[in-house]
DNA sequence: GTCTATAAGTAGATAGAC
DNA sequence: GTCTATCTACTTATAGAC
């Protein structure tokens, strides 16, 4: 297929930044329009309403999550031990998300909202939320009975896994507003996600060791 | 002052609730009005405009969340050790945002709006965002000259942190989504809260610690 | 201070020419 | 398929009675 800018991929990718930079109700249809140099007139004739647009918008941006998360999710082993997985399953958050800035926004402004379009969203990793965390829960009981990990809650070491993940794209507008007040020389780079995914394994890891430490300090 | 309902305090609370729920844009007048069971010209007599009832309802959330954090941070001694330090820096957070569950909703769609208050609110917690940092990382420049903590990157270190805390309640329309689901039995009781406390100071102080371990495993 | 009625403006959606 | 012009509904804001 040569003919990549059909008058609909360009209305949905101007569609896709109006919403993601003003939501549903604060989109406006004109603005969509001007932002791909067509009509405001042809965005009914192509999608029926603007709800139907921002549908279609969002169909889009699950899709390509989707995607992305079934290519990475391939390189599962069944073998692998806690640590890889672990290491796998925060790669993927990361680095997926880094490739779909789109959707942490729109899970924000979902969220938001209160979420009427967030179950479509959640099943989208629902993979990444399920299938995953059933195969560490697994080894972290095997861990545990062996001794070798500590007793932690499954869903407070999620909690903290997915929260060091996403955290990390949440704070991206803070961080930069932050760099402007004091000055850091932080840079959203590739490597600082890389750094990323191996400091949230390593707190991780020593996070759920047995206890070999004194806890005072 | 026994007369605390007057009509200024019932519109801010009604606004506030109708703010939180569809934003600066998507709140309408009339259903402020209805909440509080006034007129909607009563708004504009006491509120000149919309845009004026948001900064009003945005300034007394800003005022609520600093009190609470000044609050606190009077509970913290110069002399206090690296666990005792972090236990209260997550103790403060985890506790004032349990208590002002307005402010992380808030702060969700400013940042996905782009965030023009952004600023206001990132201000209204400065304290935590650097006079306890800063009284931190003199602590953890001191445990790595003595070898007893590892090398790791101030920023990384924050980012985890916040991030398992200020998750938790990011997650919470989600984690409630997913409880319907797959249900989970997971409740946002004092009891989950003191527990979410201990399982980040956990994890932080042995991501921090100098390492004794293997790393295979 | 609080209400009713209405003005002024803007949005999404459509009709119809080309 | 793409445009111009217009309709209808809704929203903020105000004028003015009480």
């Amino acid at each position: 297929m040569v003919k990549t800018e059909t008058p609909e991929s360009r209305i949905l990718a101007g569609a896709r930044q109006e919403f993601i930079e003003h939501g549903l109700g604060g989109a406006r249809m004109q603005a969509i329009a001007d932002r791909c140099g067509v009509n405001k007139a042809l965005l009914h004739y192509y999608f029926r309403s603007k709800e139907r647009l921002y549908q279609a918008v969002l169909q889009e941006i699950v899709q390509t999550m989707r995607n992305a998360i079934d290519e990475q999710l391939v390189t599962m082993n069944p073998g692998d031990d806690i640590r890889t997985l672990l290491h796998r399953f925060i790669a993927v958050y990361i680095r997926t998300l880094r490739s779909n800035p789109d959707f942490p926004r729109f899970m924000l402004r979902e969220m938001a909202d209160g979420g009427t379009n967030l179950s479509e969203l959640i099943e989208s990793v629902a993979p990444m939320l399920k299938n995953i965390p059933i195969e560490i829960n697994r080894r972290l009981s095997a861990g545990m009975e062996s001794g070798r990990i500590k007793r932690i809650s499954p869903l407070h070491l999620m909690l903290n896994i997915l929260g060091m993940c996403i955290f990390t794209f949440i704070a991206r507008p803070i961080v930069i507003e932050i760099n402007k007040q004091m000055p850091l020389g932080i840079e959203f780079d590739a490597a600082f996600f890389d750094m990323r995914i191996e400091t949230i394994l390593d707190m991780a890891m020593h996070g759920i060791a047995a206890d070999p430490l004194s806890d005072k300090g």
